[in-house]
Order: structure tokens, then sequence, then C-alpha cells
RNA sequence: GCCCGGGUGGCGGAACUGGUAGACGCGCAGGACUUAAAAUCCUGUUCACUGCAAGGUGAGUGUCGGUUCGAUUCCGACCCCGGGCACCA
């Protein structure tokens, strides 16, 4: 009988799902003497083009060690789901012209098989969808949560925005906005990226792969939903250090969320166009370098551009701001070489030395970030330098290096000033008043001190991160739970009113005039306010992508539960996540929207962890067999389902895992597979009769040898530290489980438990085929209720050890020798040998290294 | 430009806290079995020079330099590749 992996296969899956062997039990039914542990995959989206090699690479870690855990007597909670709404579905839909439920159900279907096509231990009684009504009622619920809560700047936590203390003397109205303005969700009107041939907006890093496609993206001010992200970049960049997460992945969050530590400035304004004072803070690292300050400069959104502007500066102003306004932020950056700008015509008054410097404005300054407007300080900022370059504005030196030596001084401050050298580095002040002498720490700290006595500015810190765009003008998404009444009010719906479902429509298509498909529905858009008796109309906007796949892995802990999305016991239990592993693409967005949606979630009560993922780990990229990423125009793309028909699912596992570090990039290799498919092969002729189909003659239960006992204990060892450090290198665990194998190859008699031990070591890469020959060798159930394999780490130890003599650090001989000998026994064994004396033959000893169980290495000269 | 990774045989990769570089697999070459092929098994496989041979000598982990008895491993400078960010003041 030979290895046959198709029937194999079939077999164990159907044994598998049809018994439920993988099923975790509820909470009340669990042993919780038992250490926890819950090791999660990122959900998948289910595309039509089915499952890609990629997909299963991260899955096949993730079962090992979930196989592994369990083996080891831990309760595994080890679940699948899938994100599937959003444009994918959508587009599908549209193109079909089906409801994209369909769509999506047969992907779900295809998906699902195919993965367990792989056989992967999921618990499939726990799969979630994020379309399904009665999960999207939670993440409403949610979205209600976050609408109702505000953040305490004091507590530095959100709170029920019924606690927040409204000013008195507010008028009904300004009350009404007042609490808005507060509410972690709020409706602005800004610029947003809008892609006229998907007929929806963007949040900013959605922009660069929709680029990619072929869209265009322009800018366009819209009104739409946003939360409050911002708020919690602090929290979100401190509780990076509880984290075990790869050290990159944590560096790509921080440079996202991008603090910087400056001071905010006041500067006077005077312009012909108004009297009074007017004043205009900039934001800036660099406050000890005020004295430079020669001219500002103000984002062409600066909401004071139109007050400031002198009547004969307007009409270039205005011209310069349209512009600026059409352009994309892909133009305002990318494309743009020179810097361009014009004056207003007024001047700001440097608050340090009472200088007027003239009011630019340019679009190199970002409305977005700071206050949207600029001090510059062209001797010590390139930006700056090039800007007052172009339109010829004076450059004053207010820094200098460390270490100048006086007779360069001179020199420095005419290639400063002529624009031959821009400083940026710290050093120390000069021409620069009460600071002149100070090094830029000491500098800075003083001029903050100065501003904040003076009450002319502040010590303050700023983020690049920005409010997270929440709103979708399409069809497919989670719908908002708020409605718009007659008066110009908006109302969130109650919670006992969720779910509100998504209504039949006859097209996908986005209207085109900017608003979902959703708008025109009227039955469904217009509703009557039931506490009021106010006409009121549904919110037509969706909720993005990312907003399913903020909470999932709080489902799967209690996926049944109607009264709350997840009850407090089972997360008090399970959370955090053990061990979460995908793909390094959700480095920054998934991962950080989803901690910020649990910080939520922690500060109103309702989960008891801060963070959500405790360790993860980025899996690497899986090229076609060309070296190149696989894409189906180049026709290099590897289907999962050809490689489980021609090798088996056993082989693919194995060979995914063999190919290198699982956070490598590494081209696929068909020969490659087939060597693994080689491999299994040979374990099952270890063990099976290819003829006869009966366990091999060699094989029986007599004790085996000490060889034999300590090449399994050494192996024992190996896989277990291999899958227990967390470095998912999981390829030298399968070299060893071949070294093995070779080694018994050479054995006349095998010892059927060393063999039962190899299949358990085996099992939780290659599951299927190991089930077989435990069944074979005459066990009943799974093995996969097997205790793992210990070993004693006595017997991990080689008696002999190979001892290697080098003359000058060039080995020059070695010797097999017993451990633990003692150094003047080498430093023998090594001069006698007569390799090494032909090396040292007429020549002095001038010195001899020995390391224990080692080598020996003789200095000569 | 800035921030992360990474450069090891023909290929994927291995090498514990500085101590035999190339484990394991693929490929390739030779051999065995076979009428033949497939499958399987055995042997070899970093490069150069040398020897009939066992072997010997030298070089070698992107480049150059340093520390050390000894460096893929530590330090410095540079080159190349991959990923991320990109006028964030």
């Amino acid at each position: 009988m030979k290895y046959n992996h198709l029937e194999i296969e079939k077999k164990w899956q159907n044994y598998w799902y049809g018994k439920k062997v993988f099923r975790t039990p509820e909470l009340r039914e669990l042993d919780k003497s038992k250490p926890k542990y819950y090791v999660l995959d990122m959900l998948p989206y289910p595309s039509g083009d089915g499952l890609h090699v990629g997909h299963p690479e991260g899955y096949t870690a993730t079962d090992i060690i979930a196989r592994f855990k369990r083996m080891r007597g831990y309760n595994v909670l080890h679940p699948m789901g899938w994100d599937a709404f959003g444009l994918p579905a959508e587009q599908f839909a549209v193109k079909k012209e089906i409801h994209p439920r369909i769509g999506v159900d047969e992907c779900v279907i295809r998906f699902r098989s195919q993965l367990q096509s792989l056989g992967f231990a999921y618990d499939w009684d726990r799969e979630i969808n994020t379309t399904d009504e009665k999960y999207y009622k939670w993440t409403q619920w949610m979205f209600l949560k976050i609408f109702n809560s505000y953040f305490d700047e004091r507590e530095q936590k959100a709170k029920p925005i019924k606690e927040l203390k409204i000013p008195e003397d507010l008028t009904e109205d300004e009350q009404y906005e007042y609490v808005n303005s507060q509410r972690l969700a709020y409706i602005s009107e800004s610029p947003v990226n809008w892609c006229p041939e998907l007929g929806t907006v963007l949040a900013n890093e959605e922009v660069p792969e929709q680029i990619e496609k072929g869209f265009t993206v322009v800018r366009k001010p819209m009104k739409q939903w946003k939360l409050r992200i911002t708020k919690y970049a602090e929290r979100l960049l401190k509780g990076l250090d509880g984290l075990e997460w790869p050290e990159n992945i944590k560096k790509l969050q921080t440079n996202w969320i991008g603090r910087s530590e400056g001071a905010t400035v006041k500067f006077k304004i005077e312009s012909e166009e108004f009297k009074g004072e007017k004043d205009i803070e900039v934001f800036t690292t660099r406050p000890d370098t005020l004295f430079g300050a020669t001219y500002m400069v103000l984002a062409p959104e600066h909401p004071y551009v139109n007050i400031i502007t002198t009547k004969e500066n307007r009409d270039k102003v205005n011209k310069y701001t349209e512009t600026a306004a059409r352009k994309s932020d892909m133009e305002r950056t990318e494309l743009e070489k020179t810097k361009t700008g014009v004056f207003t015509g007024a001047y700001a008054i440097n608050p340090v030395n009472n200088e007027k410097i003239p009011v630019m404005i340019a679009d190199y300054v970002l409305m977005g970030y700071g206050t949207g407007a600029i001090m510059s300080v062209p001797g010590h900022d390139e930006r700056d330098m090039e800007f007052a370059l172009k339109y010829e504005l004076p450059i004053i030196p207010v820094v200098v290096p460390e270490n100048m030596k006086e007779e360069e001084l001179e020199r420095y401050y005419n290639d400063v000033k002529t624009g031959k050298v821009c400083f940026t580095d710290n050093g120390y002040s000069v021409n620069s008043g009460f600071i002149t002498g100070l090094p830029t720490a000491k500098a800075k700290a003083k001029v903050i001190k100065w501003l904040e006595e003076k009450r002319l500015g502040k010590g303050s810190i700023n983020y690049k991160l920005r409010d997270w765009l929440f709103s979708r003008q399409r069809y497919w998404g989670e719908p908002f739970p708020i409605i718009h009444l007659e008066n110009g009010k908006i109302k969130a719906l109650k919670e006992e009113d969720l779910p509100l479902t998504l209504p039949k429509v006859n097209s996908y298509k986005p209207s085109g005039t900017g608003e979902s498909p959703l708008a025109l529905i009227s039955d469904w858009v217009n509703t009557i306010d039931n506490e009021t008796g106010l006409k009121a109309k549904r919110e037509t906007n969706t909720m993005p992508q990312w907003a399913g796949s903020c909470w999932y892995y709080l489902r799967y802990i209690d996926p049944s539960n109607d009264e709350i999305f997840c009850s407090k016991e089972n997360d008090e239990y399970w959370m955090p996540v053990d061990q979460y592993i995908g793909g390094s693409e959700h480095a920054v967005l998934h991962l950080l929207y989803a901690r910020f949606w649990h910080k939520v979630l922690f500060d109103l009560g309702y989960v008891s962890s801060d963070e959500p993922f405790q360790k993860l780990f980025n899996q690497g990229m899986i090229l076609g067999e060309d070296g190149v990423k696989m894409s189906k125009s180049r026709g290099n793309v590897i289907n999962p389902d050809d490689v489980i028909r021609d090798f088996g699912a056993d082989s693919m596992r194995l060979f995914l895992m063999f190919m290198g570090p699982l956070e490598a990039t590494k081209p696929w290799n068909t020969e490659g597979l087939a060597g693994m498919n080689r491999f299994l092969n040979r374990v099952w002729r270890l063990i099976i009769d290819d003829k006869t189909g009966n366990i091999n003659p060699n094989i029986s239960i007599a004790e085996s040898d000490l060889k034999q006992k300590k090449l399994l204990h050494f192996t024992i060892k190996k896989i277990t530290h291999d899958i227990e450090d967390g470095d998912m290198k999981f390829n030298t665990s399968i070299a060893q489980l071949m070294i093995f194998v070779n080694e018994l190859y050479k054995l006349e008699n095998i010892s059927i438990s060393v063999l039962e031990n190899l299949i358990l070591l085996l099992s939780p890469f290659a599951p299927h085929i190991s089930e077989e020959l435990w069944s074979l060798l005459g066990h009943q159930e799974t093995l996969a209720n097997e205790k793992w394999p210990q070993y004693n780490d006595e017997l991990t130890k080689a008696d002999k050890i190979t001892i290697v003599f080098s003359v000058n650090g060039k080995v020059r001989g070695k010797k097999e020798m017993d451990t633990d000998l003692e150094d003047k026994e080498l430093e023998q064994a090594a001069l006698d040998d007569e390799s090494v004396r032909k090396h040292i033959y007429g020549k002095n000893i001038v010195k001899i290294i020995v390391v224990k169980n080692k080598m020996v290495n003789i200095v000569v000269k």
C-alpha cells in the first residue's frame, strides 16, 4: 500500500471536521486549570480568485502552533472568519449585476473548502462574517458607543458623552454644537480624496493603491464622518512599548503617528486690511531659531489668508489659492520640484525681537499639520532655504555647529547667508539675544519658558497622525445608525433598533453625485424620528472596510452571544491574543485602527485589556517561480488546489514552512515541493511496507537503544524549542525531522516507540499522514489529543565531540573525544596530532587557547 | 532625502552567547536495480591549484579597513537589493 495523499487527506479532514475534534468548548465546559492560548490569523477577504499560496503560509504557521499548544495541554482558540464588506465584493456585484451577498457567499464557500482541504485545525463553529446582520449589528453598536463618547484630556481616556461638562450660559443650539464638537465620531466638511471612477472618497492611506490600479484621485471638499483617533496618538505610541511585535512594525507605527516636540508661537499681524490686533500661531520644533525667522508662510487654506491679504495682492493670492486647491495631495508634494508662493502684503511681528517680517502663502506648508502656518528660518531649514533663495528673502544664521573654530566662523556665516550652507543639526545659538551661546537643547527650553511667561506661546507636541476618515459613498458596508432630522440636527439610533440593515436596491452603482446608492432608495432614506415626530433622512454613507475587522477577534471568543458582542467572562479568559500572524501590508492601517477601537472599548469598560494583540508576527511574501511577485498578468500564480491535488496538503504545508524563515520573502519552487513529497514517502516507507501494506518487519516493541534514544531526544528538544521561541523558523525543525528519518533508515531494528514519537513530532506540520500512520500503528483515536513528546536533557547531549585543532587560526586536524575533558588533555591531544605537529615544527609556541568541548588553537611564530 | 530589513555554493537556505562556513532540501554529475523508463537506493557536489590515489595547499559569507589567538557573527566607511515614509516645519 503506497502513500496516497488524496485518499488519506480526505479521510482525516472528514474525521476532524465531522467529529469537531478542534472545537473549543464553551467557557463553562472548559477545564480552566489549563492555561489558554489564543492564536489568530488576520481576517481574510474572500475574493473571487480563491486562495492564493500566500494565505496558507501564515495559516500553516498558526496551525502548527495551535496543534502544538493543544498537545502541550493548553486550551487553544484558533478561529477563522471573513472580512467581506467593501469595494472588491461590491465591484464584483456591479459587474455581474447580482447582489453582493450572493457573490460573498460563493466566495466564502470556496475559501472555506480550500482552507479545509489544507487540514487546518480551526474551530469552524466560531466562524464569523463581517457582513452578517448579527455581526454588523455590533459594529454599529460600537459605532454608537464611539459616537456617544468624548475624550477626557485630563484622564486621557474616552468617557460617555453624558458625563461631558457643558459650559454654562450656552443656548440649546450652542449646547448641541458643543457636544457634537467633542464626540469621538463627528461629521466634518473638509477636502477629501475623491475618486470619480470608484465614486467614493478614499482615506489618505488608500490613495496610492488605487492610483496604482490606474484610477484618478482629486481633492474635493465634502461632508464626511471622521473618528478622533488623534486623541489617542500618545496612548497608541506609548502602548507599543509593552508589545512583543517586530521592531520594524513598531517603528512603522511610530513614524506614522509622527510625534514631534516643539512650541507654538504667536506672531502679531500687521496689514492695511484691518485694524486692531490679530495673532497667527505657528508650530516649530526649533524655537531656538526664532531669532532667525525672516518671514512667515501660511498654507493656502489658512483661514486668515482672506483676512490679511491686502488689496494690491488680492488677485495673485486668489489665483494662487485656487490653483493649489485644484491640485491633489500627490501633485502638491511629489510632482512639485520647486517651491512656489506669493506675498500677501501683510507683515508679522517676530515676538522675540519685534522685527517686521513678510507673510507669504505657499503650498509647501500643509494646513493639516500643526497650525497651518510656519515661521521660516531659512538658515537652518532646507525647505525654507530653498524658498528664501528663490524669492530673495533674507537669511540669518542663528546656530553654529559644535567644535567650529573661530577662524572658520566668518566663512560659515557668509555661506549660510548666501545659501551655500544650511545647517539643520543641533549646535550653539548665535545672534539670538538672550539665548546666544546656549546649546540647542537649553536654548529651546529657555525660549519656551520666555514665551510662556510673556504669554506669547507655549511648549507643544504635534502628531502627523490625522483623524480617521470613516465614511464611504458605497452600498456594501455597514450603514451608519444615524438620522438627519429636518431641523438640521443629527441623531443616533437607539441600541435596541440595531441592526440597521441594508435595503434591497436595484443598482449597486454609485449614484454619481458623490452620494452612495442608498441615497436613491427613498423608502429607506426617509423616516420619522419616533421621539419628536420630525421627518428625518437616514445617513447614506456606509462604514469603511476596516470597521468590521477592528473587533472580529472579540467576536470569535463569544460568537453566538445575542446580549453583548462578547461577555466579560469570555473576554477576561481569552484576551489578549497570544499570537497574531498576518502580512505586513497591515502594519499601520488595520493594526492601528484595531488598537484604537480596542482602546475605546477598554476606556468604556467593555474589554479588560488595553491592547488586543500581545504578540505579532509578519509572514513574508511568496514570489512566483521566476522570483517576482505573483500576478495573473505575469502568469506565475500558483494555485493551491493544483498543489494539493498533485502533491497533497501535507507536502504543501511542509514546503511552505521549509522554504525559509516565515518572515522572509522567498520564491516558490515546484521541484522543492516535490522533495517534500519525497520526504513524506520516506516517512511512510520507514513504517509501512509498500507492497503488503503491513508494518515493516524490522519494527519491534523492544526498548530502543541509546543511540536511537539520543537522536530522538535531541529532535524533540530542537522542535519543541523551535515552535516555542517565536522565531517561526520551522525550516530548521523540518530539517531536523529529515535528519532523524535519514538516521532511522540506517538502523536494522527500530523501536516502535521511537516511531510513535516521530509521528507525534511530525503531526503539527503534516497532520494527515501522521494521523494515518498513527492509526496504522494500532491507535483508535486521533493523535490531536495526544501529549507532546517530552525530552530528557541528559539524553540530548552527545557523549563524543569532535574537537578541532588549529594552528594560527587555521584548522589542521580534528579528533573525536569525550565531552568535558580537562583543558590539559585537549591541549595534549592537539600537540600529539600529526598534522598539527607538521605545522608547528620548528616554530615557537606563543600561546595555546583551549575552548572546552570545542577546539584548541595553537599560536606559533 | 529619511527610517527599517537584507547581501552566504548553480538555487532556497543553515551556523547556539565570536570557535569545523555551507546543516537540510532542490538541482546537477556518476553509479546500482530495470529490456527500458519512472520510482527507489548509493556516491559526489564552494572555488582554484596540485596529486594515479587517500590526500595536500591556498582563497572564500557584497567591498574596503579595524578589533581578536580566531570574525558570516563585533566596530567603522562604502556599494547593491527589498520594504516603508516622503515638503509633517
